[in-house]
DNA sequence: TTCTCGATATTCT
DNA sequence: GAATATCGAGAAA
């Protein structure tokens, strides 16, 4: 089942808990890429000083602050893409940051991406590795995910196969006690 | 296994 | 000019 709008126009925390177990499919010509999400974390509201939105509207942060369910790349780091989806109840701010998978199909694919010789479980645990293997870069900052044609990247729901827990978030150095990061057990 | 550290560019002060 | 929603290599252990 595609995802709709109404998934995405919800609680920040709410949707990225719900996005765990979820696919993420990704066509590159005739070819997929599916990977099953593992891990998120959610920048909910102008308040949420660890939140690029915590400073008002910027060139970088608008789409945070605008429709549900469009994808906001941002590049971090000086080499690092980090992929996240707008989340949020309507008029509110928020998006959920994609930070890990599993590999379900396109291995070989993902490998070409991401380069050889790496061990499986270390080709998604990341949200710069995730948005490199599936071949996402600044390009992709907002693309809508919700469009009727979904060519080249889409979401669907899966319940998800473990239980999930929530943990204070990675590689920030305000509010890290907000357990905002959920991933499975 | 856990750690430290350098690379690198955009954003914001 | 400083900080950053990171990664990978290499050392220590």
């Amino acid at each position: 089942m595609l995802l709709d709008k109404s998934f995405f126009e919800r609680d920040t925390l709410t949707v990225a808990q719900q996005l765990i177990g979820c696919h993420l499919v990704r066509r590159i010509d005739d070819q997929i890429i599916r990977v099953a999400i593992t891990e998120t974390e959610a920048y909910k509201g102008s308040e949420d000083p660890a939140s690029h939105a915590s400073r008002g509207v910027t060139e970088r942060n608008r789409l945070m602050f605008g429709d549900a369910g469009i994808m906001y790349v941002y590049f971090i780091y000086g080499m690092h893409c980090c992929m996240n989806i707008v989340a949020h109840r309507p008029n509110e701010v928020g998006a959920v940051l994609l930070r890990g998978g599993e590999v379900v199909e396109g291995i070989g694919l993902i490998r070409a991406n991401r380069g050889e010789g790496i061990a499986d479980h270390l080709l998604l645990n990341g949200p710069g590795k995730l948005a490199k293997a599936l071949g996402i870069n600044l390009e992709w900052n907002g693309y809508d995910l919700l469009q009727e044609t979904h060519n080249s990247i889409w979401l669907e729901y899966k319940e998800p196969i473990r239980p999930i827990r929530s943990t204070p978030r990675i590689g920030i150095s305000k509010a890290v006690d907000l357990p905002w990061r959920y991933l499975y057990e």
